[in-house]
DNA sequence: CGACAAAATGAAATCGATTTCACATATTAC
DNA sequence: GTAATATGTGAAATCGATTTCATTTTGTCG
């Protein structure tokens, strides 16, 4: 069905060789017949094929991303940035969705096994550090984010949740409030692990007993923080903040006092994470920590291919960004007494 | 690096035909062999090449899928419909974001055209009819999810912005609205123009005349939601109720009265398009157009896939789905006078 | 103008799998 | 026990590009 090289070569009256010359500019070739080759690809329609382009090349300028999620803002702002830097280094990228199953991550560890890319990106991956170690020891190009990983062929970006966390722990206790529940994500993400260290920390700071009864699980979604909350309620337990996690469970506490009267902040402050798309478009507007997305994504993505095109160990293989509070109407009214 | 198929076939003591035979069983292997294969396999933890094995076989498995934007919950639902189908019949997907651009859409056609997918699923294309059918009269199997596409080869699926548009606005007017604001996306979205034309000939039909100045382009996002309705309050326009052309520009809406201190749903009725996933998170709870998302994306690669396998024309090509008006309390009070 | 270097091109090998075809071995039928 | 069939296996061709190496053509200079 479609044009082959040698029909490119024929109708133009040259050989294969000059042709992928042309295409790929990896020998001069005159002015004369470069004409006559593109004019042949014109008349024919020419797509070289990619299969067997990346076999005898053994490169598919193609970069796989591992997401846990797609449906989710904060891993699609990272994609974006992973695309945008790929793109202009000539890669292109596949998204992979493991919607939250170590099984579908652990598949698509194919991608770089079988070599459909030349280097994987996974972000908050929930596969074990062995398993990521192995791979990068067999040679393969793989990448993380979201999680430090002790490896020296493995670059890694994250954010540091304890000190956020603490961050935002101090800026409700400065607001007056004591009393604060910590809603956790999957409690076997790292993530979810480590906001709650933060937590701990900073409640330990300030001497503030630490009430486990105010902890929750949310699952990191509006119907887990919904559900968190409504627990908390009906438990009828003393409380006037909450930090959440992320911002999607934020929206669920929202909606939870809502439906029993509650109002946001005078009456119960909330903070989340992650700076998503709506939280400044919520009422009341709410308090969140920008994690710089994109920016991971495409700083690591960089490193990624660097390390592909130079088959180096990179100077700098670790980077820890930094976060920042931004304070909204959800937590700035000092709690009324 | 790798082990190949033939360091397998020698570690086995056999052919590389017969290893062949072994992972695909595409012909009887006596048990004996297909043991000493398997082990050699695990021991060298053999994996086949995708690009040799694309290549020969002539096929990937792969299905690409193009979508506007991927930070989009609309088209994120709609990619799990098609990455669960797609999985279930054992082809990955390659998630492509156009970011919006014509040109990035075009771009990647390619991986149709130089075949690194055998199938390809453009969501709400904005590249023109005639190049769509130029793809599919080369023999490539490619389906459009989004807008009608009137050729014999090319699947696609909808819903009927039309009609559905008419209820909303009949919705509205049994409210008592009469000064109704229509909230469009990007104005060259078939999409924006088709819910346009519900919203006028609902108007139409109740003989309600139609104000140009109450159509407020909104670009299909929050900013843009919240923008063009500054632009209404500013210019002192009377209206009550506002026919937002999707949920993320509501949001907006919201932002803006909660910021020039209207209410939603007495002083301003809302309703939206999309369900996304926080319309029933946010207060008021958002009245909104539930698209069945999931299904459209499950539904035509499963089409796509018949007739990829089968190469045949597919006897139903065209699916125009229902979508079903959801009352929530961003509208179900009658204006009050 | 002839010698030599540089530029342009082609023939053939190659990437790593699948697939065809032929052949060997095992099984069944009579 | 032999013929006929079914099963199992290997050698070699093949997919469509890139790349190496050799060769031809062009250009430069004394």
């Amino acid at each position: 069905m479609d044009a082959k090289i040698i029909d490119v070569a024929k109708k133009a009256g040259v050989s294969p060789a000059t042709v992928s010359r042309v295409l790929n500019q990896t020998s001069t070739v005159s002015e004369k017949t470069k004409n006559k080759v593109m004019t042949a690809i014109d008349e024919l329609g020419y797509h070289p094929n990619a299969a067997a382009k990346n076999l005898r090349s053994q490169k598919t300028r193609m970069i796989g991303v591992i997401v846990p999620d797609i449906n989710t803002s904060y891993f699609t702002e990272i994609i974006k940035g992973i695309e945008n830097m790929a793109y202009a280094s000539n890669y292109n990228v596949i998204i992979c969705d493991a919607e939250n199953q170590a099984e579908k991550e652990m598949e698509y560890l194919n991608l770089i096994m079988n070599r459909t890319v030349d280097g994987l990106i996974m972000v908050a991956p929930s596969i074990a550090d062995e398993q990521l170690f192995q791979i990068a020891d067999k040679g393969y190009f793989i990448a993380v984010i979201g999680r430090h990983v002790e490896h020296d062929r493995i670059p890694c970006i994250y954010t540091d949740n304890v000190k956020f966390s603490r961050t935002v722990v101090e800026h409700l206790l400065e607001g007056g409030h004591q009393d604060i529940v910590f809603l956790s994500g999957y409690p076997t993400a790292i993530d979810s692990y480590e906001r709650l260290e933060g937590y701990l920390k900073a409640l330990r700071d300030h001497h503030i007993p630490f009430r486990p009864e105010l902890v929750e699980n949310g699952n990191f979604n509006e119907v887990g923080g919904y559900e968190a909350m409504m627990r908390l309620f009906e438990k009828k337990l003393q409380f006037t903040a909450v930090y959440s996690a992320n911002d999607e469970m934020a929206l669920g506490v929202y909606r939870a006092c809502a439906e029993v009267g509650l109002t946001i902040p005078t009456q119960l402050a909330v903070v989340g994470v992650d700076n998503n798309r709506i939280s400044k478009y919520i009422t009341p507007t709410l308090s969140t920590v920008n994690q710089p997305k994109y920016t991971m994504g495409a700083l690591l993505v960089e490193k990624l291919i660097d390390q592909m095109n130079e088959d180096t160990y990179p100077e700098k293989r670790v980077f820890v960004l930094d976060s920042e509070l931004i304070i909204r109407n959800s937590s700035n009214v000092p709690m009324s007494k």
